[in-house]
DNA sequence: GTCTATATTTCGATAGAC
DNA sequence: GTCTATCGAAATATAGAC
């Protein structure tokens, strides 16, 4: 496993919006039910205690988002963003392996700053798996899709020396791991 | 990775006790429980639905069970009750390099065998972190023990070929994998 | 945009009859 | 052991003033 720097690389669009300005109400209570959703779980935060810890009250939340699922979606939504983004960078250029490898690197590196998203699907599966009864589902037809053709691509030089059977096993043990 | 039977071995008593006499109304319970609770999450899930499922009504629970809280911990003890029947079958026996293939190789088809309640727990991380603050820890004092015990014998042969930083990665994700 | 106040619902839990 | 009936708490969500 190669040493890669674990520097901030900011390429893809900060999600977490840390700019020079006042951050906005919104995107307070975004980051604050961020912060519980992963400590205390989807379900046992409740709205009060997002809204005191960025000290305005429940009913202001319902000024920015229709409902508590509203909240959740999103957070899930910083998720399809990093996954377009993270797509976008493959572009059409010849994939090399050469290429692929910086790619990976680089987004790997992203998914590290990026991590707390991340960190939410894992912890709160139930609560996304209520989310997509509800469909939000064009979005994610055109991920799948833009994943399958950028896996799928036939140019792309395969090196075989890992099964592809067990590379997802390495890979989502990797991502699971980074996160804790 | 070895090919292994994945025939049923009944080693381990038989968490899910499926005898020959009807289930007890406290079973049905339990299982009517496990099975809400991976599917829904255990905050998701009311006490209705898991009444309602087995066809008594909301009352009865608690003639079986003090809280709500009781029944996931009911659940919970079954993980300890496996890991007790696991550590159990490592005995005294001089701990040969076969003799410990053979058996992690057991154990781990008892735990596909058992795996609701592995897919339980990781998918209520939560509610089981909020479980653990209120204490239930001698059980789980002697069994971190016990594991110990087991995995420290200095007279296990030590291959050596996998880093040791590495097999909790690989062993985390192989189970994660096998519950899906 | 944010507040106070309140409506509405759901849930965990209990009391007591059978 | 299981039921009906109900309590009390907590949560989501809404109404309307400022």
């Amino acid at each position: 496993m190669a040493q890669r720097a674990l520097t901030a690389v900011p390429d893809i669009a900060d999600l977490s919006e840390e700019g020079i300005e006042p951050m906005s109400t919104r995107e307070r209570i975004l980051d604050a039910a961020l912060d519980l959703f992963i400590e205390k779980g989807f379900d046992k935060t409740s709205l009060r205690e997002i809204a005191e810890q960025i000290g305005v009250t429940k009913a202001a939340l319902y000024y920015h988002f229709a409902s508590k699922e509203d909240i959740l979606m999103a957070l899930h939504l910083r998720l399809h963003e990093f996954g377009f983004d993270a797509l976008a960078q493959f572009g059409d250029q010849e994939p090399t392996s050469a290429l692929w490898a910086d790619l990976m690197d680089k987004i790997v590196d992203q998914m590290l700053a990026h991590r707390r998203i991340f960190l939410l699907h894992e912890r709160n599966q139930a609560a996304f798996e209520a989310l997509h009864k509800e469909e939000h589902d064009e979005s994610h037809e055109d991920l799948q899709a833009g994943f399958r053709r950028v896996l799928s691509d036939t140019r792309v030089p395969v090196r075989g020396e890992v099964p592809s059977s067990e590379l997802s096993e390495i890979l989502r043990d990797a991502v699971g791991d980074l996160l804790r």
